[in-house]
DNA sequence: TCTGGGGTCCTAGGACCC
DNA sequence: TCTGGGGTCCTAGGACCC
C-alpha cells in the first residue's frame, strides 16, 4: 500500500481490420471496415472496427454501416469474424502473460498489466513496454500501443495518446501537467451526459476539474463526481485483477426490419436462447435468473428479468422463461426491432441446482436429465461436425407451427 | 447517418422482515 | 387506526466501455 507501481496498459491498433488485413496482405494499404452489411448503403448495423486508412475518410468505429459506405464506397467491407479474433487474442495475450501473471483484460484487444514486480527480471516499465511491442509485431504481425504508467488511469490514457504504434511513458511527478490540457471527454467514465452536465458549470479540460474540491462535483454526480475528481489529478489507486467472473452471459439481434411476425419472434427467442445455453455450458456456468430485451421500432428499450428458483443451462429453460416475460413487455402492437436475452446470476454449474436435484429422485428421472443429455450430445456433435450439423426441427427455415 | 452486440456498474423504489 | 428505522433482495432503467 503506498508504494509505488509500474502498470502498462497495452492495446491493440485497429484490431480487427488489423487481423483482416494480415490475413489477407492484398488488402494492406486499403481502407478495410469491419461491421454489418453495408447492403449498399441499405444496411443495418455499424462499425465494429476500421484500418487507419478507412479512417482518413471519416469512418470511425460505431458510426452507421450506411454512412461508412457513403464516405468510402471503395472500402473493403468485411463481416466480423469473432472466432478468428478470439484466437489472435489468445496469442497477444499469452505473449503478455510471460512477463506477469497480473494480467486484466479490458476487452478481446485490451489490457492492464502490473509489472511491479516483474522489474528485476524484464528491467523496467519502459524496457517491459518496448518488448512487448516489439514481440507483438514480430511473432504476430500485429501492432500494439502500450502505456506506462504509476496506475491504471494513466497508462490507458498514455496508450490512447500515442496512437497509432504509440509508446508513451508518464514519468513520476508529472501526472497532472500530463492530464491538464486534454478535454473532458477523454476521462474515462465521461461519456455524452456526464460531459454535457460538466460543459453546463463551464468545465472544458481534465485540469479545469483537477482545481475542485470533491465535494463540488459530488452535488451533481454523487460518487462519480468525486472519482472523476481523483482521476483528473492523476489518482487512481484501483488495483489489477486478474481474474473476474462472468456477470451474465447474453445474445441479441436486431431484425433486417422491423417485424410483428409471432412465429419469427418465437423463434428468435429460441435461438437466442440456445446461443445462451451453449455458452453457459461451455464455461460450466447455470443461470439463476434470465433477462429479456426488447427494443420496439421507435427505438424505445425495455427489459424485464426473472429470477429463477433453480439455475439451468439449458435453452429450453431460457427459452420458456423469455416467453413469459414477454408477456410482460406492454408493446401495444408496435414492431420489434431488437430482441435480446441474457443469463444472469451465473454460478459454477458443478453440484448446480438442477444436477443436485437429479440426485434426489423423481425430478432426476424426469425431463431435465434427459434435456440435459441431449444438450450436451448436440454441443459434442457440433464441436466435431460444425455448428450446421444439426439444427432444432422449430429452427428449420420452412417449419410452420402446427406442422 | 437512424442508432450492433457484447458487457459492467450504479441508482432508485418497492417488497419484505425484524 | 397509523405509526420508526434498519437491512436486504429484487427489478428496471440508464450511463458507459470496447
Amino acid at each position: 500500500v503506498g508504494e509505488l507501481r509500474t502498470i502498462l496498459h497495452v492495446d491493440m491498433d485497429a484490431f480487427y481490420a488489423s487481423v483482416e488485413q494480415r490475413d489477407h496482405p492484398e488488402w494492406t494499404g486499403s481502407p478495410v471496415i469491419v461491421g454489418a452489411d453495408p447492403a449498399h448503403g441499405q444496411g443495418r448495423g455499424v462499425v465494429a472496427a476500421c484500418s487507419y486508412e478507412a479512417r482518413a475518410y471519416g469512418v470511425r468505429s460505431a458510426l452507421p454501416i450506411g454512412k461508412a459506405w457513403r464516405l468510402c464506397p471503395k472500402g473493403v467491407f468485411v463481416r466480423p469474424r469473432m472466432g478468428r479474433y478470439a484466437e489472435v487474442s489468445r496469442q497477444v495475450f499469452d505473449i503478455l502473460r510471460t512477463y506477469t501473471d497480473e494480467v486484466e483484460p479490458l476487452s478481446i484487444d485490451e489490457a492492464f498489466l502490473d509489472v511491479t514486480g516483474s522489474r528485476l527480471l524484464f528491467g523496467d516499465g519502459a524496457t517491459i513496454g518496448r518488448s512487448i511491442k516489439a514481440r507483438i509485431r514480430r511473432e504476430l504481425g500485429l501492432v500494439a500501443s502500450v502505456g506506462v504508467a504509476p496506475n491504471k488511469f494513466l497508462s490507458k490514457m498514455a496508450s490512447e495518446i500515442g496512437k497509432p504504434d504509440g509508446f508513451v511513458v508518464v514519468e513520476c511527478g508529472r501526472e497532472r501537467e500530463f492530464l491538464a490540457p486534454m478535454p473532458i471527454s477523454r476521462l474515462w467514465g465521461v461519456g455524452p451526459k456526464t460531459e454535457e452536465c460538466l460543459r453546463r458549470m463551464g468545465l472544458r479540460t481534465i485540469g479545469d476539474i483537477a482545481g475542485l474540491r470533491a465535494e463540488d462535483l459530488e452535488a451533481s454526480l454523487g460518487d462519480h463526481g468525486r472519482h472523476l475528481v481523483r482521476l483528473s489529478r492523476g489518482e487512481d489507486d484501483r488495483p489489477v485483477e486478474a481474474e473476474s467472473e462472468a456477470r451474465s452471459v447474453g445474445a441479441e439481434n436486431t431484425f433486417d426490419e422491423d417485424t410483428a411476425d409471432p412465429q419469427v419472434i418465437r423463434r428468435t427467442l429460441l435461438k437466442l436462447a440456445e446461443r445462451v445455453a451453449t455458452r453457459l455450458r461451455g464455461e460450466s456456468l447455470v443461470a439463476g435468473g434470465v433477462t429479456l430485451k426488447f427494443r420496439d421500432e421507435h427505438f424505445r428499450t425495455v427489459t424485464r428479468s426473472a429470477t429463477l428458483d433453480e439455475g439451468t443451462d439449458l435453452a429450453e429453460d431460457v427459452y420458456r422463461i423469455a416467453l413469459r416475460l414477454l408477456d410482460r413487455v406492454p408493446w401495444g402492437g408496435r414492431k420489434v426491432r431488437l430482441l435480446g436475452v441474457a443469463a444472469t446470476r451465473l454460478s459454477p454449474a458443478a453440484g448446480g441446482a438442477r444436477t443436485q436435484l437429479d440426485l434426489f429422485g423423481q425430478a432426476g428421472s424426469g425431463p431435465p436429465k434427459r434435456l440435459r443429455h441431449v444438450a450436451r450430445a448436440v454441443d459434442e456433435i457440433r464441436e466435431q461436425f460444425g455448428h450446421a450439423s444439426i439444427t432444432r426441427a422449430a429452427l428449420l427455415p420452412e417449419s410452420k407451427p402446427g406442422k
